[in-house]
DNA sequence: CTTATAACTGATACTTAGTATCATGTCAGA
DNA sequence: TCTGACATGATACTAAGTATCAGTTATAAG
């Protein structure tokens, strides 16, 4: 069984429907890049409404299915979702982004819980850099 | 000399101008909430014009006057800044907005550093929870 | 295999956040 | 006080997302 097919059946699951448009538009974001936008899925697919796909785009967050990137310039894009609880290494130069999932914030936010008696819930982490390709490419370069 | 007199010395030293738009609009920056919207302040403002508003947070942005806190439901607000590098601690109830920079990423970073080759330059970080008074009030409500 | 209906769709219009343009106004240095 | 670069506000625009609504379709009950 096909991830696609995983993902149609944890919508049904979830009393949604299979329509042909989900179809086209879960078939349309697994071969997008490391991230992109809802403009980007609807050039592919200039027959879905904006509308239909933003809604799906918020469907798929629900199910895990896709993820939110914040970019560093403060946009937020669309990227296809490992399961769970992950964050981002966004190359800043290229724009390729990374999971990890092995952060070790737990200990900070014990800390934080400590001192602040917050009961915390949830975080959001990002990190901006740059990859070991695009630093390869900026050695060779002429200007830099 | 007041916070504000800082801030245009800090405008003036960069070559900016001292307008009267630019200190009432401090004026209101001061007195608003943990954060706000630049709606938010236009309301207080109203024959000041949004771009204007728009143009001046991005310039406090680069003076460190102010930054910008990501809610949880993605959107993103405006705060005044503590100085330089810092991270939010939002209560989901309240909106009440803590900074902390005592954040221990910095072993995180290096970690990820070298396991993916990466040249870290920066990172994002927003903690959410729930405040000690909003989970006091919880604990009284009826319907809780 | 029908059929009823709740869910889905696309169009449209709207909202919110932010940027671009441009003619007018004004700060601040000479 | 003059002057030009900087700042302003109006306007129009872009991008991202939401609301509405009439028409379509998946699906499950009969």
């Amino acid at each position: 069984m096909s991830d696609l097919d995983l993902v149609m059946q944890r919508l049904t699951m979830r009393g949604h429907r299979i329509t042909e448009t989900r179809r086209r538009v879960l078939d349309v974001l697994v071969s997008m890049p490391a991230h992109f936008t809802v403009d980007d899925v609807l050039r592919q697919l200039p027959d879905v409404g904006r509308a239909t796909v933003f809604r799906m785009m918020k469907l798929l967050q629900d199910l895990n299915v896709v993820c939110r990137v914040l970019m560093e310039d403060g946009s937020l894009h669309y990227r296809l979702s490992t399961r769970g609880h992950h964050h981002h290494l966004v190359c800043r130069d290229c724009g390729k982004v990374e999971d990890f999932s092995n952060c070790d914030v737990s200990s900070l936010v014990q800390q934080l819980a400590a001192s602040t008696e917050y009961e915390i819930e949830g975080h959001w982490l990002e990190v901006y850099g740059r990859c070991s390709t695009c630093r390869a490419l900026e050695g060779t370069a002429v200007g830099a």
